[in-house]
DNA sequence: GTATTTTGTCCGGTGGATATACAATATGGG
DNA sequence: CCCATATTGTATATCCACCGGACAAAATAC
């Protein structure tokens, strides 16, 4: 039941139920493919008539394929459809404080390249050092007319309108213009998003046939900061002033930690990897600053060390996981009772450790979560080596070709 | 940009354009009544033609009536329209700890009668009674042809499909069902929400010509505990286990005073009406269990009576409410980081004292949004005079009567 | 070789937006 | 009183897109 907005709205005109239609048959033959347009006629409940001119249409604009002739019990062959994805392609990037990644990737987010680089923290310098790489790596792979854009995601608050940096914190950028500037030096469209954000966007756009995926979910990034993207009835919430998700910074305690946002006890300083291995370390890293963080990288002693270790029967590493856990599970079962959605993903380094902390992590749950049902919220871990951030980028070009029209 | 489920979607056919846009001409009249074809065609960008079809067919459905010929400078006069609510009534019910009332209105939620009395704490002695009160009601207003439904809410959690309140521990009510009975004991439609939900609902579809209202709004309802009504896009955010928008267990401090979910330090247990009135006496209500609301409810002191006191120059209640308003304030910018609503509506008997605490609530907020803008999210305060939760129940029978339709 | 089944196309029918003309209604000026 | 002008609301032909059903093409079963 959903409200019209009555300063904002689009009336129906005659083509539009061809829009929408059309919009639908192309996301049933991305969810489905390979798929014959008798298929997708039962799918949507139409006749096979109108699934053929739907399918001629996408044809024609270039959105899908006819692939390889399928197999039938009895009966003419069905001619597969498939969208078309493999020869359009991305420039994906994922700025973060330790170093950064550029990857090319065609439109369902298969790696085509990947390079990985110390980060500058000159916003002038990093933007020529990265537009130098992406136009190298668009010429080495032939890729001149097929890269249709470049996304890029931050650990911090992004305009996605405008296309500027409002604070990423470990970074040390704040208020700057990136979107323009990388587009005038590349000739690309760019689009700039928060990664949580990014992610939860990968999860709705490019995730490999996920049948029953949910409408409605959390993707919880675990990093240097922490960040969720939260979708809600299948759009991102992005919010009146850009910083929707920003759920690392839920204060649990006024006598907590000290985090980077000048408050005690938010979640973030609690689950960070700084206040993972400051966990680990004692007070070492305990006062959490951009100084600390670059004594941390000097010491390029990471996370997924300490997951080794604790692997390795480091009683000590194995108990700062843990604590991580419970806290990450606290905070888990924070989200639920305050959004409650279908399905939370978790992504960054300490889910490599999922077999170690899940227990934990369930039993924080169980203990907070305020109905027996919703401790059951599926919790889906996604693996590092996916790597969700560039994934995120990418759907950054890639999604708006899916995306529903925009209706009443 | 929002992703087609497809799983579960509706094709466009042939009638779906005409759907649509009787359903947006509805909701602009309901916005700008009274209105005429003209400025309908004008407002909807459509030719005069469409608009009049469209308004013939919503006067056939009975949805809108033709009013008075309004004035104009020059020309032929036009004839207003209004949407059809004053002869559409709804019974609403507001349940509560101290005492529950019950209301009869118009489709527009203006208020025709008022009943208030003690709850019934038995379910099925509630019932008995309130079917009773229902229909004297009803029949004392001669509204039996004109009443079409019931909305009751709680401050509990409520699985709003099967009409069943889940938990609601102010009540120690837990898995009852309440629709089906009422339904069959009194023939109506009946609908039950939890009470900032329906808060929510109203805000959405009974606030009096408001023309910029928001798509996306929190509806934060201070009581005996603290509910939450998340609007996002324009949709009431329900949650996969109907939980979302408890932000009143939200863990503020793992130190923090004993709530009744079993946990300490909850939002709820700094800011609901007991908290209030225990900050007020001390350690005499701080344990919080039903027995002690009974205590308080039996004392008969109330926050109302706790901010007279305070504006009678009593310092010790004075402090008791700035406190209170220091820990609104706490979680008012915790959602305000989490979902970074449009704008923030406030009911309650606390938000009585706005006068006394919006500096401090605002100074809260500020010191913990975390961007500027954030802090300048409006904030509205509900006079608890237009009975929000009640307003809120007569929603639920109301609102879909103007919901959009279901498309893609 | 024929019946059957399945795929994909074609075509007249119908609902609804669009454009445009037009009647009805009111004002102002001579 | 008549006429130009402006505004509201209706009527009509046109175009777009779904709907239903017919039909050719392709493959299997018997």
């Amino acid at each position: 039941m959903r409200k019209i907005n009555t300063c904002d709205f689009r009336v129906a005109t005659r083509s539009t139920s061809r829009e929408i239609n059309s919009l639908i048959a192309l996301n049933v033959i991305h969810e489905h493919q390979p798929i014959s347009r008798a298929d997708i006629a039962r799918r949507m409940k139409v006749t096979r008539g109108v699934a053929s001119t739907l399918v001629n249409e996408l044809i024609g604009q270039g959105l899908i394929y006819e692939g390889a002739t399928g197999d039938a019990a009895r009966g003419r062959k069905p001619t597969f459809l498939h969208v078309r994805t493999r020869d359009r392609l991305v420039v994906s990037i994922d700025v973060r404080f330790s170093r950064s990644y550029i990857m090319l990737s065609d439109f369902a987010g298969r790696q085509i390249a990947l390079e990985i680089f110390d980060t500058i923290f000159d916003i002038g310098d990093f933007i020529k050092d990265l537009s130098d790489r992406i136009r190298r790596l668009v010429k080495v792979h032939n890729a001149e007319s097929r890269c249709e854009g470049i996304g890029l995601v931050v650990p911090g608050m992004v305009d996605y309108r405008t296309g500027r940096i409002l604070n990423a914190p470990t970074l040390g950028w704040r208020g700057v213009d990136v979107r323009d500037k990388l587009a005038a030096s590349t000739g690309l469209p760019v689009y700039v998003e928060n990664a949580a954000k990014a992610c939860a966007l990968s999860q709705m756009w490019l995730s490999n046939n996920n049948p029953a995926s949910p409408q409605s979910f959390a993707c919880i990034n675990v990093s240097d900061g922490v960040g969720v993207g939260l979708v809600v009835n299948g759009e991102l919430l992005r919010g009146r002033d850009h910083i929707a998700g920003e759920f690392g910074h839920m204060p649990l305690n006024p006598n907590g930690p000290r985090c980077m946002c000048g408050n005690n006890g938010c979640w973030e300083a609690y689950i960070s990897n700084l206040a993972i291995l400051s966990r680990y370390f004692g007070a070492n890293l305990s006062k959490r600053s951009p100084k600390c963080l670059k004594e941390a990288k000097r010491s390029s002693f990471t996370v997924l060390d300490l997951v080794a270790r604790a692997r390795s029967g480091d009683s000590k590493a194995l108990a700062a996981v843990l604590a991580t856990g419970q806290f990450l599970g606290l905070g888990i079962a924070t989200i639920i009772n305050l959004v409650n959605p279908d399905c939370i993903y978790l992504a960054g380094e300490i889910t490599t450790a999922w077999d170690l902390i899940e227990d934990t992590v369930r039993e924080a749950i169980a203990e907070r979560a305020l109905t027996e049902s919703a401790t059951r919220t599926p919790l889906r871990v996604t693996s590092t080596q996916e790597y969700p951030r560039l994934r995120g980028a990418a759907a950054l070009i890639a999604a708006p070709t899916f995306a529903a029209p925009r209706v009443a």
